[in-house]
DNA sequence: ATATTTTGTTAGTACAATCTAACTTGTTAG
DNA sequence: CTAACAAGTTAGATTGTACTAACAAAATAT
């Protein structure tokens, strides 16, 4: 049996690694706001139930088991966030704080109802990817910015692959999650691509680099 | 603060109670399949946090406070049922696994919408009464058996008040709650009321004795 | 390249909620 | 009325999840 305790740190983790891949101790410890040495020890445990790849002074990493467990208690969230929007008229920004503790809930029926009577969404009230019942995260909505066209708007939702140096660079760049981007031109020859993002001048990024961007389009 | 766990032990000494005014700590201890002395600890500290009556060797009362939060986690549970039966359309039988979660969701919002979206009933899916936001249970269905008429036919809910002598008289008769009972005949004279239940010949109970039974009409 | 800062780890403590074993008090049956 | 049994209590151990203090490793800045 995997606790209340126990889901929360993999939701954190899953949630910080979306986008690289990997996470810090210290990142979960400020995600959370719970001391350092209590996540050491639970990342420890939940290496032990073999949910997390666990090695001193190395970057935390989910295994699959841990992936798939952390999106499907992040599909109960989503989709308790979606049945309280739709079903009991909330609005967008009450429903979080509920859906936190109803996520929490085990019974497979509550969760299938609520999907069949909100007529299987894919996406939460934020626009968020809700996970299948297996927990994998139909990611259609976004896209790499290598095959977006000029004009488009988007906004950056992950980096993968992930390295440390690419992720340098974007740092350099003043690219983080949640830029929102416009492309300008796409240069024929290399597939680089120039974009403006925030009070800056516009950028040239490789092909190399926006083949890795995942970004979703406003839309 | 009060823990999901205190309030497990809140609902049972509230349903425990509710037909004679206490309990021990061994039925609790059957209740909620927990060791007596982890219930003994438990109602000590409920008795420190004002919820609970403890002395040493006697039986457990609820205090006004103690009464009020039971309550209102019952009325989180009974709402839970009613709405997961009217709006999510499960069968009265497979709500309560989940009511028992849901009961300890910490959101007013959450429960304040279910009731209205129920119309405010004042009874579960099971008939049971579902007390106000206040924690009163409004026992407008519970009468005591010398209010009735001949051909009444009741379910036995509640003794009040109760003493262990009209208890022990009870169980020398085999009436218990939920029992159903028929009325025969009343007595003018003295307002005994002769009554018949199970396989067994009628009885006749005094005007004592009926002024303390409350029951719910079948209709 | 080394000193400083940040991050990660270990060791030991605390508290909530559980248990078992042993003892005490209260109840009940001869 | 007392012996036996049931119920209640105390003491001490265990597990899960948190903490602080102290130390070690890694990253960073001069």
């Amino acid at each position: 049996m995997i606790s209340q305790t126990e889901e929360n740190y993999l939701k954190a983790l899953y949630n910080l690694t979306y986008l690289k891949g990997e996470a810090t101790v210290n990142e979960i410890s400020k995600r959370l706001d719970i001391k350092m040495p209590t996540v050491n020890s639970m990342m420890k445990k939940l290496s032990e139930k073999g949910f997390v790849h666990y090695e001193s002074y190395k970057p935390l990493k989910l295994t699959e088991e841990g992936k798939k467990e952390a999106a499907l208690i992040i599909r109960k969230h989503r989709l308790t966030e979606m049945y309280l929007v739709e079903k009991m008229d909330f609005a967008w920004d009450e429903v979080h704080q509920i859906a936190e503790q109803i996520e929490h809930i085990h019974s497979p029926e509550f969760f299938t109802k609520m999907d069949q009577l909100l007529g299987y969404p894919t996406v939460d009230p934020h626009g968020s990817p809700i996970p299948d019942h297996n927990g994998v995260m139909r990611s259609e909505n976004y896209i790499f910015l290598d095959t977006c066209e000029i004009g488009d708007v988007v906004t950056l939702m992950a980096v993968q692959p992930s390295s440390k140096e690419l992720l340098q660079y974007l740092n350099t760049k003043n690219l983080e999650l949640g830029t929102t981007l416009t492309i300008h031109s796409i240069e024929p020859f290399d597939r680089s691509i120039t974009v403006s993002y925030g009070n800056r001048p516009a950028e040239v990024l490789s092909s190399k680099v926006t083949a890795t961007l995942l970004v979703r389009p406003i839309s």
